[in-house]
DNA sequence: TCTTGACTTGACGTTCACGTTAAGTATGCG
DNA sequence: CGCATACTTAACGTGAACGTCAAGTCAAGA
């Protein structure tokens, strides 16, 4: 819905393409930071059309949804995400593989790479969650003692009258 | 002031406390980031008998554990770790509180702040953990659907071999 | 036309989390 | 006694991931 061009008139064929500024807005990061992801190769170079800047297309803004994403929800470096986001050229190559024949046993082998790729990134991914989880289950057990230590101060305090409240906390 | 000048005895059984070099190697930090950490006021400044350097007990031990495997495992920031790790005053002053007094009616009311204290960092780290968990799921999502353009791939070039195999993805 | 606004390419500044000397102090050992 | 070892503080250096400022380009609008 957000794919109606309202700063360039000139060319209504175009596919959807924004500058910089707008795409930062919708993604939440800056522009300085986007120019930043393709120096460092996260993005492709971007095509710069005259004297419109750079122009991102609605690939471009999908992947800076996920870069954004790996680093700020789950903490990943660039140069993971780098490892993580197979370049952008290994992805132009599969996607060229494909759509340049119509041969379906091509086209198997590279479905079967990309998935191949794409197990990898879960992979880490799963690790990165187990550690997280890790660390969750240690502070739950932690707490968990804790809710046992004042319940045993409570029973102490007054073991007859743990009929009408219950002595161990809430679960929130 | 937890001990007395007096353990820093020979290599008898008593050594409860270690130097910076040996507790650096134990939990694999660098000592200078374990400095820095104390700099920082993640650990207590450490008590300095005469020519023996800072040293440390097993509590600033296992501190120093928690702080490690929530930097590198879950990463976080030292200062969101220094809201997570309760500040060493605040930890002390309940210690303090909970061993100063027999009263059972003190000790439950300890309990009930240090629970909540640990509510407080749980509901961190599982919100950091659904986030992880959250982009885990799409990674596994975009899998599936690879999967099943494959399946798709495959039952278009060998359109009778589909009997024994599922079209959707697993549900992880 | 002149101005405004969004963009460009540098280039230097900044914060975080330490690393890395430098220079000094105390202890154990031969 | 000298030397090695482990520590100390103080200060400067570093890589990552940008922030910020300067100077310029370009197209649209009052």
């Amino acid at each position: 819905m957000t794919a109606t061009v309202d700063t360039v008139r000139e060319e209504e064929t175009d596919a959807a393409l924004w500058p910089i500024g707008q795409v930062a807005r919708e993604v939440g990061l800056t522009a300085r930071a986007i120019r930043y992801y393709q120096e460092y190769g996260l993005l492709r170079p971007a095509v710069s059309v005259k004297g419109a800047g750079r122009l991102f297309d609605a690939s471009d803004v999908q992947r800076l949804r996920e870069i954004k994403r790996l680093r700020e929800d789950v903490g990943f470096s660039l140069a993971e995400i780098a490892e993580l986001l197979d370049t952008d050229d290994t992805r132009a190559r599969l996607r060229q593989r494909f759509h340049g024949t119509t041969d379906t046993g091509v086209r198997e082998t590279v479905l079967r790479e990309a998935i191949a790729l794409a197990e990898q990134r879960l992979a880490l991914i799963e690790r990165k969650l187990t550690l997280v989880a890790a660390v969750r289950d240690e502070e739950a057990a932690r707490l968990g003692q804790l809710r046992e230590a004042l319940a045993a101060a409570a029973t102490a305090t007054k073991p007859e009258a743990q009929e009408g409240k219950g002595t161990d906390g809430d679960n929130a």
